[in-house]
Formats: C-alpha cells, sequence, structure tokens
DNA sequence: AATACCTACAACCGCCTTTCG
DNA sequence: TCGAAAGGCGGTTGTAGGTAT
C-alpha cells in the first residue's frame, strides 16, 4: 500500500495561517461545487494550498456547523466521560459533541481537561487515582524529619516539610474521603477538597495489596471496616446525615487547620462516629468547594453491573451530571448514559486495603 | 520598554484505513 | 484481487497573544 504524503511532490503550495481571502475563496467553491475531490480542489479553487490542508481547514474551521466559543460544563463533562471509555478516539468523542471538532477536542484536552484531572489526582490516560505521586513521599518525609541535619543538606528544607505537611493534609483529607464516600449517602457526600494524593494512596495500596504486601486485616483504629462493606451499593440502609449535625457544628473549618491537628480530628473522628463528624457534612465548614468537591458517588452509579468492567474514574466535578436532566450532549448521549463519574466511583472497599493506608498515615505520625 | 516565558489553538505530518478502478 | 488514490485520524509543531521579569 502506501502512498507519497499529501503535496509532497508541490515544494511550493503554502504553508501556515490562512488568510481571510484564502478562506472565502474555499468557502464560495465548497459552497458552490461541494469539496469534491480534495486533492484536486486546491487548483479549482484558485488555492495555493494543499488538498489535505484545505479539507482540514473546511472541516475543522470554516464549515457552516461549527461551533465556536468555549465548551460549557456539560460538553467539558461529557469529553471526560467518553475519553474515559473511548480513550483518544477524538473523532469518535466529536461525533457525540453537535458543533465541535475533533481538533478542537483534542486541543481543548490537552490544554485544560488534561491539566484539571491531573490537578484532581487522576491519571487522564486511566482515569484513575494516580500512582505516581506517592513514588517520591517516602523520600520527602524523610528530608522532612532531617530537619535537625538541615545544615547537612544543600536542600529548601522548609520547602520540603511545607511539601510534606501539604501531603500529609491531602492525605487525610483523602481518608475522609474515602470513608465517607462509603457512609455517607450519595445527596449528602463529603465535600473535600484536594484529593490528590488520596488517590494516590487508594492507588498504592491497591497495587501492593495485589502485590501481597500489605496485610489483610481490615481493622482500621479499633473500627471493624467490614461494618462499612455493608453499605456498599446500597445506600438506603445508611443512616441519615443530616444538615442539622454540620450546622451545629462550631468546630474551627478544617481546611484552615494544620495536618497534625487535622489529624487528631481525624483519629478521634474514626475512633468515634464518623457519620457525625463535621467534615463529612456537605456543605458544612466552607470545606464545601465547587470544583473539586462534588465528587461523591451516586447511588445509580455505584450499581453497576457485576459482569460490565469497572467504570472508569472521571473528574470528581461531574455530579451535576448525574444528577441533572440530560446534558446538551449531541446525538442524545446524555451522561447518565456515561460510565460513573466519581474519582472513587468503582472503588470497592474489599479492593482498599485501609491498613495499607492507615499504615501510611502512621508513617505520617511518626514525623 | 525590552525580553523571556507561558499558554492556547490552528495547522501540519505521517501513518492507517477505506474506496475504487 | 491488487494497488494506488483519497480520506481520516491522532500526535506533534508552529505561531500569536498574553504575562512575568
Amino acid at each position: 500500500m502506501g502512498r507519497s504524503p499529501c503535496c509532497e511532490q508541490d515544494a511550493d503550495v503554502k504553508k501556515g495561517p490562512w488568510t481571510p481571502e484564502e478562506d472565502k475563496l474555499l468557502v464560495e467553491y465548497i459552497g458552490k461545487n461541494g469539496h469534491g475531490s480534495w486533492r484536486r480542489l486546491p487548483k479549482l479553487a484558485g488555492l495555493n494550498r494543499c488538498g489535505k490542508s484545505c479539507r482540514l481547514r473546511w472541516t475543522n474551521y470554516l464549515r457552516p456547523d461549527i461551533k465556536r466559543g468555549g465548551f460549557s460544563d456539560d460538553e467539558e463533562r461529557l469529553i471526560i466521560h467518553l475519553h474515559a471509555t473511548l480513550g483518544n478516539k477524538w473523532s469518535s468523542i466529536a461525533t457525540k459533541l453537535k458543533g465541535r471538532t475533533d481538533n478542537e477536542i483534542k486541543n481543548y484536552w490537552n490544554t485544560h481537561l488534561r491539566k484539571k484531572l491531573l490537578s484532581q489526582g487522576i491519571d487522564p490516560v486511566t482515569h484513575r487515582p494516580r500512582t505516581d505521586l506517592l513514588a517520591g513521599l517516602p523520600n520527602l518525609l524523610a528530608a522532612a524529619n532531617l530537619g535537625g541535619a538541615a545544615h547537612q543538606l544543600p536542600l529548601d528544607l522548609n520547602a520540603i516539610k511545607l511539601q510534606a505537611d501539604a501531603a500529609k493534609f491531602q492525605i487525610l483529607q483523602g481518608l475522609l474521603r474515602v470513608l465517607a464516600s462509603t457512609t455517607a449517602p450519595p445527596p449528602t457526600a463529603a465535600v473535600l477538597p484536594g484529593t490528590d494524593l488520596m488517590t494516590s494512596i487508594l492507588g498504592a495500596t491497591l497495587a501492593a495489596n495485589s502485590a501481597g504486601i500489605l496485610g489483610q486485616q481490615q481493622q482500621l483504629a479499633g473500627v471493624d471496616l467490614s461494618r462499612l462493606g455493608q453499605y456498599n451499593g446500597n445506600y438506603d440502609n445508611l443512616p441519615p446525615l443530616t444538615n442539622d449535625s454540620c450546622t451545629q457544628q462550631t468546630q474551627p473549618a478544617m481546611s484552615s487547620m494544620s495536618p497534625d491537628s487535622l489529624l487528631n480530628r481525624i483519629s478521634s473522628g474514626i475512633s468515634g462516629d464518623m457519620l457525625g463528624s463535621p467534615e463529612l457534612c456537605h456543605g458544612g465548614d466552607g470545606l464545601s468547594s465547587p470544583e473539586l468537591g462534588q465528587g461523591g458517588p451516586s447511588a445509580s452509579n455505584m450499581t453497576t453491573s457485576p459482569m460490565a468492567p469497572p467504570p472508569p474514574m472521571v473528574a470528581a466535578d461531574d455530579h451535576q451530571c448525574n444528577t441533572n436532566t440530560p446534558s446538551g450532549g449531541g446525538d442524545g448521549m446524555s451522561c447518565e448514559q456515561t460510565p460513573a463519574s466519581s474519582t472513587f466511583d468503582g472503588l470497592n472497599l474489599d479492593d482498599i486495603d485501609m491498613e495499607g493506608c492507615w499504615a501510611m498515615t502512621d508513617i505520617l505520625l511518626a514525623e
């Protein structure tokens, strides 16, 4: 098979940005004649362009049915959902977004959505929690613990300690998140900012568990985790989590607390009744984050068929997709038809070695 | 004010698949 | 059935505009 690259033989053909005059010629020609053979079109239309270039310009920019402008939230969510299902099949994804081209979606993914997922601790390729973030954490913590020997290291230990604190902060929030997502009903699921390291922990513990590194014990600081497992996929049996219990709390916002004090509170919370913890209350004491905190699992997307592959994990801020009426996606595609939408959707408690999670927290406590 | 750097997006490149004589 | 042409796709690059130094 094989063929010579388009226009390779014609070195004089123009490249680079299209001028308004060229656009006009192309639009007028296609308006009158249709595009026909793209290879012959440039000559017929009076353009010194490669046919391929003409096709791209038309399909990606000049086509009358192209929707210009920024992507809506619904479109954004739909892209993430579709990418989780289809991967980099931009043309397939584009067919579900009326007026959007594959190129436009691809660019938007690379410049916006990919970074957004990364910032939420989600691997944009697998749509699962990132596992790479924890790789350097032991070294980070070890370095932070060397504070007394700071003069021996050519490192900015203050910066390292800050990073370690930030890591702890996110780990602890993530732990809460997992427990909350397992114990709290979807409508009032925990709203916690910052899931990066949590997702990493989950990934790391999953990996460690599968490798037999971590123990099988499912006791977490005195809490029998098997009790939590009974709620998997069945939120009807959950005790209510009322807003009253949230608003009546007068404790300081967790987001304003130091990692250490956070840890103390979490320890006491785990030993007691997690459901009564204000940190787990929706819209509670300043923890609500419109950007990051809407990823609680819903009952609908937790009840996946056992025969179905595990749903991919996608951005946490798309829960509207699961609660609103079908979004504006083209071709009748609605968010409700797409896979689970939470960062932790599809994660079964049985698959999470909570002992491993806790062990990592112990490492931090030992600091 | 000049320069360097960053970001977003349009456009290109090369490979693969499909179509057609 | 074969092979060339054409179309399609995904990855990458180039460029323009904005921002920081």
